[in-house]
This record gives structure tokens, C-alpha cells and sequence, in this order.
DNA sequence: CCACAAATGCAACAATGTTGCGTTTGTGGC
DNA sequence: GCCACAAACGCAACATTGTTGCATTTGTGG
């Protein structure tokens, strides 16, 4: 079965949105896939350090992680301590249909039940780009005692 | 009719409010409440120096920012840049009952007709603190032609 | 294998927000 | 009204996050 189906491993990935495949570009689309949760600048930085590989450059990291962006590979929001994450754009699909509750504490997501509610209409000549249910507090964990799990 | 109802000027609400009535509060404050929607640090910063009067402190006016949301009087909330803006708690309730959308372009806000959507019922131990439907896009002026109002 | 555009590494810079500390000031108690 | 004192302020320095310029290296189509 050698079909050509969607690519999966993050080479493929890059060649399928048009941009060169460098080691760099791998790693990073590789930690994000691996991700259980959109990570920040910093975070990522310390993922790719765990490998034992060498260290990215600080810029670089910030240059693929945009290049990622404009292709679509990955997603960028901005966190409510305003510092962006990153996600890989595949893994939000299996998440369109339900909303997401954070965890202000902890920094968690989780899934919920509930549909996401319809965007509304909007008046003439606006285009909506995007539409998304922010639902945030503290979970389970954090609500409880007084110690959050990441205090940071 | 002398009633002790609801104060209303910037000096009674940060009395109500417990903390002390200074001239860089009340100014802060009353920026806030005459603003048509949240303002960032920067934007607060030349806002107050219309006025003719002596330009604040950066350190003083985040200092102020945080004491006004610590007391309630002021609300804080992260834009899609990733930067804090301020709002007078009060401005809020009077838009409690619609939606608004975001232009990403020029970042003004505007009143949609639309009612918000009811949060969703959490799992067991979870706490809502807020529930907010973030609609963004590029309003009727930045949509048509290619040239943003506020390039920035 | 080559040419060349794209990507990288490094240094410097920019924007936003925070901390420390000495000085000033608003406020409750008198 | 005056005093004492905690709170607020002004200033300098620092921290974090993100960007720009530019010379060097590298992935890729031909
Ligand atoms: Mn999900
Ligand atoms: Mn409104
Ligand atoms: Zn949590
Ligand atoms: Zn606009």
C-alpha cells in the first residue's frame, strides 16, 4: 500500500506546503506534533534542548516558528499573559468540535462537551476571520488547594 | 436628594473602592471611563498627555493600572498582539449584553446584535472564572481597500 | 554538480512590563 | 488643623519577549 495519501511525518509535511525541509524546520514541527498543549518561545526551546541536541538559535527559532505560521503548518494565538503559542495545525482539527476550557493556574486545556456556539452574523462588508469561545478559571487541581501545578 | 447611591465620579469610586484618592488615579481613572474601548499602557500614556498636564510616570501608571484592577474599579485583558489593555469596570456592564468583534486590522471593536452564548457546564471541581466569545476579523473600512487606518 | 534564493547565526535593537529603593503624600486618629 | 505612618510615587536599572540588519551557510531545482 504505497498510497499517496496525507503526509504525516513532518518532512513530508514541509515539502507538501512548499517550503524547504531544514533540520530546524523538522524538529520544531516535530515538538509541536508532540505537544500536548500550544507551547511559548521559551518552552520550545527547552523541549528541542531535552533531544541532547544542539541548542537553536534564539531568532531562528522565532523565524521558523513564523514560516510555520505562513504556511499553515502551525497556529499562533497569544496566551492570557500575552506571549504567543504555537501549535501544529493538524492537531486543532480533531479539536474543531467541541470547545476548550484553560486553566488561568496551571496553564492547562481541556476538552469539553459542549459545541462551539455559531458564529454570529455580521454587519455588511465585515469578514470574520476567526470565532472562538474563550472559557477560562482554575480546573480541578488548581481550584482546590492553593497550589497551582506550574507557578511560574 | 442627597443619596447615598451609587458614586459616580473618580474620586468617590476609589473611595468606595478603599484605596487612596490620588490625583494620578483620578486622572487614570476618568481616561478609562471616557475611553470607547480598552486602552493599552502606550494609548493611556498620550491619552493623559492631551490634557496639557505634566506627563506620568511609565512605572506610576502600570502601578495604578494594576492597583485599579486589584480593586475591581478596572478590568485587564490581552490582545491578539499579546499586550495588556485596561477597561473601567463599569464600561463593561453596559456592554454585558452583546457580543463584539475585533478588527485585527485597525483594532477598533464594535457592538454586534448578537446575544453572547451561555457558558458551558464545567466537569466536577472546575471554576468558571470568564466566558467570552472572541470574534475577530477586519471591519467594513479595512476589508475593501489595502490600506489599514492604523498601520502600526 | 552549480547557482542562487532561502534559511541561519549573531549582534544589536525595540516594545512591554517589573523590581528596588529613597522620597513624597494621602489619610485616620488626635 | 497636625502628626505619624503606610501607601503611593519617581527614577534607575533590569527582565522578558519579540524584531531587524547583515554576512554566511545550505537546500533545491535544473
Ligand atoms: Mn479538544
Ligand atoms: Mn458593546
Ligand atoms: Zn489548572
Ligand atoms: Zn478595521
Amino acid at each position: 500500500m504505497a498510497s499517496a495519501s496525507i503526509p504525516s511525518n513532518p518532512a513530508d509535511l514541509l515539502r507538501a506546503a512548499g517550503i524547504k525541509v531544514t533540520p530546524g524546520r523538522v524538529r520544531v514541527l516535530q515538538a509541536l506534533h508532540g505537544a500536548r498543549q500550544p507551547l511559548c518561545h521559551g518552552e520550545m526551546e527547552a523541549q528541542l534542548g531535552v533531544d541532547g541536541e544542539a541548542a537553536m538559535d534564539r531568532v531562528t527559532l522565532y523565524r521558523i516558528l513564523d514560516s510555520l505560521v505562513a504556511c499553515g503548518l502551525a497556529l499562533k494565538a497569544v496566551d492570557t499573559r500575552g506571549v504567543f503559542r504555537f501549535s501544529a495545525a493538524g492537531a486543532q482539527r480533531q479539536h474543531a468540535n467541541h470547545i476548550h476550557f484553560r486553566c488561568t493556574d496551571c496553564g492547562g486545556v481541556f476538552c469539553l462537551k459542549a459545541e462551539p456556539p455559531p458564529p454570529p452574523t455580521l454587519p455588511e462588508g465585515f469578514r470574520l476571520r476567526r470565532a472562538e469561545f474563550d472559557v477560562c478559571g482554575t480546573c480541578d487541581r488548581c481550584s482546590g488547594d492553593t497550589t497551582p501545578l506550574v507557578p511560574r
